[in-house]
DNA sequence: GACCGTATGTCAAAATCCTTACATGCACAA
DNA sequence: TTGTGCATGTAAGGATTTTGACATACGGTC
């Protein structure tokens, strides 16, 4: 057995200490989101229509990091609670063109001010070089394990 | 409305690119372990006992993330297969500490390779450095969110 | 000793999510 | 045009995970 073949202690993984941090800031989103009556699918679904208006149930899936028939009963909720509108019909293709009510768009406001504080804590203590770093290097490690080739 | 009391650009958000590389962790994970029949719980659960033996089922769940109810039947499953053993009876409290067998280590020796090789491949084009530097920064980030105060 | 708070293991029920599957609709090439 | 491939929306089923609850066991204080 070579050096470094395996993972090493837990706390010296990269892997392990990233899930320890999405672990908790999952937590912490859906307590702060409980009051609002909100999962976090459901908050990802509606931030992602207010930023992107017209996105499609696929799209929001891909955006959101769940399935197709995950999003789409996120979508059912929504509709029903009237935060978000779907057309009867395709316009073009398939797709279904979802787009936030004004109601959905004033829950979403007070839902993304409680994450916008969930991330403020989390990120106490960091310098905004630090943030900024954090954050590419992130996408550096995301795309390096979404790569095809 | 005051500026950045919501969540900014998807991309430019630390939650959402935290919550894109663990989803990105998770899928490479799981792509790696299956030939090795293995889930990422059950992988979880063998690092945790090949670097810490005797961790009883709490504490194995509080080290996966996980609730003491899916530990449990991931132990379940990895005990009926012969990779760990647990006493029928707790020598102290009600804690049944359990350990690799034999078997045991010798999947977690193949799983453990096959996960660093998903990190490294993860870091990729990082310093070691901005490795250390990732990694210090994701500790204080799950810090300030399960900071009970 | 008696009490209360906390931690553990486990069971049952519910919710959540993914896997599989199919019917459609567009784009592109032959 | 025809067909092949790919993407979409949706439904049904199963698998996994969490929620809620309970009995037990230790540690502290009164």
């Amino acid at each position: 057995m070579h050096k470094g073949e395996t993972v090493g202690p837990l706390d010296t993984a990269v892997g392990y200490v990233l899930k320890e941090a999405a672990s908790a800031l999952r937590g912490a989103m859906d307590a702060s989101l409980r009051p609002l009556n909100l999962t976090v699918p459901q908050y990802a679904c509606l931030e992602l229509l207010g930023q992107r208006p017209g996105l499609s149930n696929a799209d929001l899936a891909r955006g959101a990091f769940v399935t197709r028939q995950s999003m789409n009963v996120v979508l059912q909720g929504l509709e029903a609670r009237g935060l978000v509108i779907r057309p009867a019909e395709a316009a073009h293709g398939r797709q279904l063109p979802a787009e936030l009510t004004p109601a959905g768009r004033a829950q979403l406001q007070a839902a993304s001010t409680a994450v916008h504080a969930v991330e403020v804590r989390m990120c106490a203590g960091l310098s905004p070089a630090r943030q900024k770093e954090l954050l590419a290097t992130l996408a550096v490690c995301a795309r390096n394990l979404t790569e095809t080739t």
